[in-house]
DNA sequence: AACACTTACAACCGCGACTTC
DNA sequence: GGAAGTCGCGGTTGTAAGTGT
């Protein structure tokens, strides 16, 4: 099957965005939400195509974006994180609240390579994981396979998706990790963070199907998992375990009743 | 000061997955 | 069931800024 464009490329404008086409565009959002990305140009009086708005929203305008300086927590966090699931960078976004993966993607390929490197560290990952195969909007009842290979109906499963966590570590090597970005053991001190957290505090419940889960891998007695939870030379697993043992539990046993 | 080279990161591109009709 | 439309991900590129000579 041929894919269309994802847009009429005469007549776009390519390239930096001025700070006008980022107001328009944020403008746009602020009153009408996102998504629609095709249209959205045209209705926002942008020349741009729909993709580049969407890439110029998700990775520099929209709010709670961390910019600046990776610390020494987020380094580890990443690392252990590329080593277990490979470049799969909006995963790895997904724990860093704040970090969106294209620039997780370019601290990886610009410092975190080089430095591993110079440590003497193969920044491969441990072992490919799995690409997402499919996904499922919510509220709806969708179709799996069970073991036999028979296509089923399957219930979505409601399990406790934690908030991504932003770790305060009381061994920081780095105090204007703390100075800047921590103050509490949940997420950032950042206001940004704050606001975005409050107006998403009921996503913490969401909609999981198993077979969606990525993370549902890392269950299948695989010695790396347990040497990424429990490694010795894990800060960010002590800072975890330290700060809440019982959170750890949680989703431990979340991803066991996504994998039943 | 001028040029070459390197670094960092924003943005683009292609493709697979998903949705809609 | 399949075609067409849309979205999101990951790889790659372009280029401004920084650094070295």
């Amino acid at each position: 099957m041929g894919r269309a464009p994802c847009c009429a490329k005469e007549g776009l404008r390519k390239g930096p965005w001025s700070s006008l086409e980022d107001s328009l565009l944020t403008n746009y959002i602020n009153q009408h939400g996102e998504g629609h990305w095709r249209s959205l140009p045209l209705n926002a009086g942008l020349l741009r195509c729909g993709k580049s708005c969407r890439l110029r929203w998700v990775n520099y305008l929209r709010p709670g974006i961390k910019r600046g300086n990776f610390c020494e927590d987020e380094d580890d966090l990443i690392v252990r994180l590329h080593s277990l699931l490979g470049n799969r960078w909006s995963l790895i976004a997904g724990r860093l609240p704040g970090r969106t993966d294209n620039e997780i993607k370019n601290y990886w390929n610009t410092h975190l390579v080089k430095k591993l490197k110079n440590a003497g560290i193969d920044p491969k990952p441990l072992k490919n994981f799995p690409r997402r195969k499919k996904t499922h909007k919510e509220g709806k009842k969708c179709k799996s396979q069970n073991s036999k290979g028979q296509s089923v109906q399957v219930e979505k499963i409601k399990v406790f998706a934690p908030k991504p966590i932003r770790i305060s570590c009381v061994n920081s090597r780095d105090n204007s990790f703390e100075n800047d970005t921590l103050s509490t053991s949940t997420c950032s001190s950042n206001s940004n963070f704050e606001e975005v957290d409050a107006g998403k505090e009921k996503e913490n419940e969401v909609n999981f199907l198993a077979r969606d889960l990525d993370f549902g891998e890392l269950l299948k007695g695989d010695e790396f998992c347990d040497e990424f939870l429990m490694g010795e030379s894990c800060n960010f697993s002590k800072c975890l375990f330290s700060l809440d043992d019982n959170m750890v539990e949680k989703v431990y046993q979340e991803y066991l009743l996504l994998l039943s």
